[in-house]
RNA sequence: GCGCCCAUGGCUCAGCUGGAUAGAGCGCCAGACUACGAAUCUGGAUGUCGCAAGUUCGAAUCUUGCUGGGCGCACCA
């Protein structure tokens, strides 16, 4: 609907400048949205005032040369004005509208489909939490918002994999064994002095407490290196799998989980650090190895080999980055803590030093979360292992509520998660507003149904009796969603959907309370039950989105 | 000290990449079920968009400075 007038304009303009009206200049992408204020018609458009400049001519008179060259073949313009200092402003036909809405029941499911990813691969990795414990609420909304990047991105043609990446071959996984370790001595009658690099969370004795009970006590009297070594893999497959039916519960699959571990082997670090180095990014003092991040921005040059010949996780990460894009991906996006933001110009010289652009690389940071019960922070301290997590959070609230909150703000902005609010089934919670609407709706179908209404398809529809401003004003919501998946996805913006969504809710809602779906007017029932049929479909493909369920009764 | 992010009604936040009179929700006040689901709806009040300059036809949005908050500044991951 918007292309069209897009396009019109366009056209408009090009005759404008064959005929010698305007000077040939580059036009610049027009911009035609929807105003706010509904007096200045259903689109806008400021192409008149961008032009002012480069054409050195009044924006009015400008106006006024395109308005006289647009030719509208299709007959889909109502009026088209001129106001203020030169915004165009359309009012379509009511019929343009009302047929619009034929699109939606056909494609359905589909609707809100595109192809502008053209089926480019894109990768999106995400939570990457270590196997070191159970994921906890901090990780969850990362998790969310990943998941739902990756979906708008397929519902937009991109070819996506969701990828886990597994750092299993740092310290930190040496410390797991070690307190398991402990743990296990411990419960075997030895007295323990735990380090502060100890993981403390019951976790780690259920984990000791398995072992005992399927091996006994032998690894008391065995050598401890060996020990631990196997106390980690033991451990870290358990907090794994442990992991995986968390996220499996919260609506989180992945494509690929991919272990550090894989970078190393072929000697396969060493190997692109010394090749960095032959091409002159990395250079030697000595003792450490540096990789030159300055000369693409960043503040300092970063260590990838420590002076104990250790590669750093900054190592690392090059080549997995470098990995990822050998697997053919067109873009790469990381989901991030925002506490980690310093460390985007080092990947950003990484990827750089490897030859692709920085805007490969797309990195999405979300803010941590503040977890609250009933107005009161909850303390959260990963040492000690007192922490809620991702699993108690879902049990508590439930994954629709948990889901949907999560998405209410933008990413990058702090997020208070209350979680007695979360699981209030009123109105201070917005999903239930939502999901309320679409039950509602289920609800009147399954009436008109039981009453022997058969559902209409568009062609048995009177569309010319949804004519009040309430009925226009939904189905110009419902055409909007198409391009709202569409930036949605581009900008990488999941609260986006959220935020239409409660709109849709609102406005459906409050047409309801207004309006008899179901009346003595055969030809008005019919109307308007294919109406909020298609409200229905677009509540429930947002939904989906967003991994929520769209019930039909609550 | 340096860098990044943020500052919008009493509270929590949007604001579609520079557009027209800045919007929701919560809370507060007053109303609506013998009507397809009241987890709903209708109406009402609240703003120097942190402060000050600048850019232009036009700024909550872009630039600079200041104030106030968050986070980073590892040979940790």
């Amino acid at each position: 609907m918007k292309n069209k007038i897009v396009s019109l304009l366009q056209k408009a303009f090009s005759s404008c400048v064959r005929k010698g009206i305007l000077p040939e200049i580059e036009l610049p992408s027009p911009e035609v949205e929807v105003p706010n204020n509904p007096e200045h018609g259903d689109y806008a458009s400021n192409i008149a005032l961008i032009l002012a400049k480069p054409a050195r001519q009044n924006p009015r008179k400008i106006a006024e040369a395109i308005k006289d060259n647009i030719n509208d073949t299709e007959n889909i313009i109502e009026t088209m004005e001129i106001a203020g200092p030169g915004f165009f402003n359309f009012r379509l036909k009511d019929n343009v509208w009302q047929n619009a809405l034929q699109i939606i029941s056909e494609q359905g499911k589909d609707y809100g489909c595109s192809a502008v990813g053209a089926g480019k691969k894109v990768q999106v990795e995400f939570v990457s939490a270590n196997p070191t414990g159970p994921l906890h609420i901090g990780h969850a909304r990362g998790a969310v918002v990943g998941d739902v990047v990756a979906g708008l991105l397929q519902k937009t043609g991109y070819d996506v994999d969701r990828e886990y990446y597994i750092n299993d071959a740092g310290n930190q996984m040496n410390n797991l064994g070690k307190s398991v370790l402990f743990r296990y001595r411990e419960k075997l009658g030895e007295k323990i002095e735990f380090p502060e690099t100890c993981y403390r969370g019951e976790y780690i004795k259920d984990i000791a407490a398995d072992i005992i009970n399927k091996k006994g006590n032998k690894y008391l009297t065995q050598n401890e290196e060996e020990t631990i070594q196997y106390f980690n893999t033991i451990a870290g497959e358990s907090i794994l799998a442990e992991i995986k039916d968390d996220l499996r519960d919260f609506g989180v699959t992945f494509d690929v989980y991919f272990s550090e571990k894989e970078l190393y082997k072929n000697d396969g670090v060493t190997k692109l650090l010394q090749k960095l180095q032959k091409e002159g990014f990395i250079y030697s003092d000595g003792a450490t190895l540096w990789f030159k991040t300055t000369a693409f921005g960043d503040e300092k040059d970063r260590v990838v080999i420590r002076k104990n010949g250790e590669p750093t996780y900054f190592a690392a990460d090059i080549a997995y980055h470098k990995n990822k894009f050998e697997r053919g991906y067109d873009m790469v996006i990381d989901i991030w803590g925002a506490d980690h933001h310093g460390y985007m110009p080092r990947l950003w010289a990484g990827i750089q030093a490897l030859g692709h652009s920085r805007e490969a690389l797309k990195i999405v940071l979300v803010q941590l979360v503040n977890l609250l019960r009933a107005g009161e922070p909850v303390a959260m301290s990963t040492r000690s292992g007192e922490f809620v997590t991702l699993r108690e959070v879902l049990d508590e609230v439930g994954r629709d509520a948990a889901r949907y909150n999560f998405l209410m703000r933008r990413s990058d902005s702090h997020l208070d998660f209350d979680l007695e609010v979360a699981k209030r089934q009123s109105n201070e919670n917005p999903v239930y507003y939502v999901q309320y609407a679409h039950a509602r709706i289920c609800s009147i179908l399954k009436m008109a149904r039981e009453r022997g209404i058969s559902l209409p398809g568009f062609s048995a529809v009177d569309r010319s009796l949804l004519s009040q401003p309430e009925e226009k004003a939904i189905i110009k919501m419902l055409v909007m969603y198409p391009a709202m998946i569409e930036g949605a996805a581009k900008a990488l913006e999941p609260h986006r959907v959220t935020f239409y969504l409660n709109e849709l809710a609102g406005i459906f809602h409050s047409y309801y309370n207004k309006n008899k779906v179901i009346s003595e007017d055969a030809a008005l029932t019919a109307a308007r039950i294919y109406l909020i049929e298609s409200v229905k479909i677009v509540l429930f493909n947002a939904l989906t989105i967003l991994g929520v369920s769209a019930p039909d009764k609550m």
